[in-house]
DNA sequence: ATTTAACATCGTAATATTGCAATATTACGA
DNA sequence: TCGTAATATTGCAATATTACGATGTTAAAT
């Protein structure tokens, strides 16, 4: 035993989490960052910029991308990567609705 | 190798990271719903309500406590936690100004 | 067609997280 | 103070995550 008991949990609670689990990397964090920062995204300028080496870069951007967090197309040889601000903002709104139906009723 | 190098991200992508971590997980996501909805919250409420050990609650508790989230006194023999609504609000503004100083530039 | 540059994927090692049984601790009542 | 109920801690097994080298893939340039 160990792992996460994800199906006994109530299904906005596990959207939350999953959602949560996203930025719940300073790497991941720091990459939607810079990306957000720049107005053409390279990977490789991530790899200088994050200080991590490209695998770990591309692992971490897979999991921003299964999010629905990005918005990629081939210019040249390299990917550019782009915030997908309608899903961004769509998580946001989430989180939010999550924040302000858990409030305090006693102590 | 396999950790998480800390060290080398920006203060505020660590900061965002660890606070995401606290709601990446869906048990502490139905906690923090439970403990809203409840007047008084008695841990053996969350072990019936959430479905997992109580030395599985308590250890999702400590997490949610250490980021400040909960405040708590005893009741007789029970222990009467409750949101730390101030802090909660905090870590709601926290990830709003991340949320909105991460905009999208190219695409 | 070959080479090259930029990324993706695979395999694997290191570390972190999750979950629970067993055991400790704590606070109250008898 | 002794017993009991509630919660915390410990120890450990199972699983997930993170990181990176090696290798595969893709697209443009030569």
């Amino acid at each position: 035993m160990g792992a996460t008991k994800l199906e006994i949990h109530n299904p906005f609670a596990t959207e939350i989490a999953t959602i949560a689990k996203v930025f719940a990397h300073p790497a991941r964090v720091a990459i939607l960052q810079h990306i957000s920062q720049q107005n053409s995204c390279i990977c490789n300028d991530l790899v200088d910029e994050i200080g991590l080496a490209q695998a770990t870069i591309s692992q971490h951007l897979k999991v921003i991308n299964d999010a629905g967090l990005l918005k990629g197309n081939y210019q040249g040889k390299s990917m550019c990567y782009c915030l997908n601000v309608e899903r961004f903002q769509e998580l946001q709104e989430l989180f939010n609705s999550f924040f302000n139906t858990t409030a305090s009723n006693c102590c």
